[in-house]
DNA sequence: CCAGAATTTGGGAGCGCTCCCAGGTTTTCA
DNA sequence: TGAAAACCTGGGAGCGCTCCCAAATTCTGG
């Protein structure tokens, strides 16, 4: 009755100041975490804070602040749908992780091919304070576009086009040289790959670690078909490479989700896996652990993916200076039965 | 040099009234798409708005105004994550599609075990004007709680516990009542089930439409064992069904990913797919079409589902009166190898 | 011992918008 | 034909906070 207009519920900063016996001004720079503030006015502002269970309101900070409190999570989504989505969702849960705790809204974007335009004006326009830019099409000019407004971003996955953007990937080359390596400890001399789309980072340096891998022990590097990253695909690739080579011994696939489709194939033709022929995957998605046979492969951690993204961009955020421009994340060979 | 603070970029609304010739009142009237507006104004607003390319500063009218221009994707991670992963991204995709053009935020939430009742009272302290709740675990209080409080939510997935939440959740007792008249029509007469855990309603739902499906032809409902979404728990459930009827000619299982398990000791145990022994799953996700054989399963639409908890969350949010209470999402029988 | 620097505090303008109010104009209906 | 109802508009207070300014206090070093 005696409210003039309907308010939102909880205390504002002007209570916990008058609980705490100083200014709202002193309040604000509590919570902001400034200097120039005496320990004993700190004290008191926690505890009415604590007392009164003060949440500040996000809409005010960001009106009246020069930051807008949230940071936006972009997913570029131009196909490969299918290593997307595992991939996605324990980015995210890695993104969250690292978001707990401090003021800070994670806003959700996907690039809806239609509204490339509007999507960067909103970016831009002071809605977010940063961006983490999933961009799995590594030449997307998104992360650029962003980067050279001034917006702080932090790209997942290798960006292809030259330049400097800061971004943070699984170490793919190393990955697969570990996959190769291990072929060739075990006596396998005859080794393809299905490798990636020749256009996105992650295909090319899983290829790349391949040849590595293959040059070191002056091994041939012939029995590569890029593939992109379905079962369907995978399947059409390996029927290619046993036309290549039938006598193959060995495959290195860079995605398990092909690899489904490769085993599918060789084990139509006759062949056993892993006596006849190795294979090796990478990511160690859900479909390694149950293939049949069990799939060795590369392991990515995409939940630390997702938070050495957010950490990375938080730091440069808070105006840290000396971070790294890029940080690759080791991986790891799982061995199963079929290599 | 002659501003005094730093200012967003981009045009304010007292330009575009400006410009169109009006005040600013009028310009937030077909910002908000108030009645009582001549559609001369409306027409000059919106070209002004065009010309200037101007969006509304969003921290501002949720300050100034009564809601928050924000839904929250709260999902709760009660274990399940391997059901949840793929399901989750098809999810959020359909919820960020049905979100597309209007100006509403989607903020993200995951349930920590930690933060119960900060959550909560973040949820309710305005700062988001309703939330979608993922709940895969059925006895989940949250989404009662939130309801309590008056906030506008929709579940995905029935909630179990009893009362009146709105939810959308896809049609589990249809899906598996059409898988078992599928094998019923097949011949088999043997037809055991893996359901999922009986906690959860999608678990309940898809063993009520097996147990209908076998009692519409007077078939014995006995062969059920419990089991939760995982490969390896699923191939347990196999083993014990063959233990308890090592002659059973056909297996529901409430799960792909749940299938490839029990397909794995199928053909460790001998036994051929489909000829001694039919397999159904439920999803229809990644893996269905790559097991071998590829896998019979019943299809759900999950970014439909995103969709329809969007719309139904804001067209509450709108006002809209007579809303149905919950929505069921038809699912379909996809045919393939095993069954 | 005192000028200057460093620290600590409160006051208040204003971020960009919505929403209430008051006033004017047009339509409706008995 | 006149009063009530519906329609349309502009002005301005204020949402809850941050940040600039000015002033008060304490700490330095020559």
């Amino acid at each position: 009755m005696t409210e003039g207009r309907s308010r939102r519920p909880g205390p504002r900063i002007e209570e916990v100041a008058r609980v705490a016996g100083v200014s709202k001004s002193t309040v604000s720079r509590v919570i902001n975490g400034e200097k120039y503030v005496s320990e004993r006015s700190r004290q008191a502002v926690h505890r009415a804070i604590a007392l009164l269970g003060y949440s500040p309101n996000h809409a005010a900070r960001t009106l009246a602040g020069s930051k807008a409190n949230a940071i936006a999570l972009v997913i570029s989504e131009q196909g490969s749908r299918v290593l997307a989505d595992p991939f996605f969702a324990g980015v995210l849960r890695g993104v969250h992780a690292e978001l707990a705790g401090r003021h800070v809204q994670l806003l959700l974007m996907m690039n809806q091919p239609s509204d490339g335009a509007g999507q960067i004006a909103y970016l831009t326009g002071g809605h977010v304070d940063g961006a983490l830019v999933v961009s799995l099409h590594g030449e997307d000019p998104l992360p650029r576009t962003l980067h050279e407004t001034g917006l702080p971003i932090v790209v997942g996955g290798r960006p292809l086009a030259g330049g400097s953007l800061p971004f943070v990937d699984s170490d793919n080359f190393n990955g697969a040289l570990e996959a190769v390596r291990h072929l060739i400890s075990l006596g396998r001399e005859k080794i393809a790959t299905i490798a990636g789309p020749a256009d996105m980072a992650v295909g090319m340096d899983r290829l790349s670690g391949w040849r590595c891998g293959l040059a070191e022990h002056g091994l041939a590097v012939k029995l590569v078909v890029h593939s992109d990253f379905t079962p369907e695909a995978g399947a059409l690739a390996m029927e290619q490479l046993l036309h290549m080579a039938p006598d193959l011994d060995a495959v290195f696939v860079a995605a398990d989700i092909m690899a489904l489709g490769a085993m599918m194939v060789l084990q139509a033709r006759g062949y056993h896996i892993p006596d006849d022929v190795a294979v090796v995957g990478f990511d160690d998605s859900v479909v390694a652990a149950t293939a049949v046979p069990p799939l060795t492969t590369v392991r990515q951690d995409v939940e630390q993916f997702g938070r050495t993204m957010t950490w990375r961009l938080l730091a440069e955020l808070a105006g840290e200076e000396k971070l790294p421009l890029s940080i690759l994340l080791p991986t790891s060979l799982v061995r199963r039965a079929s290599a």
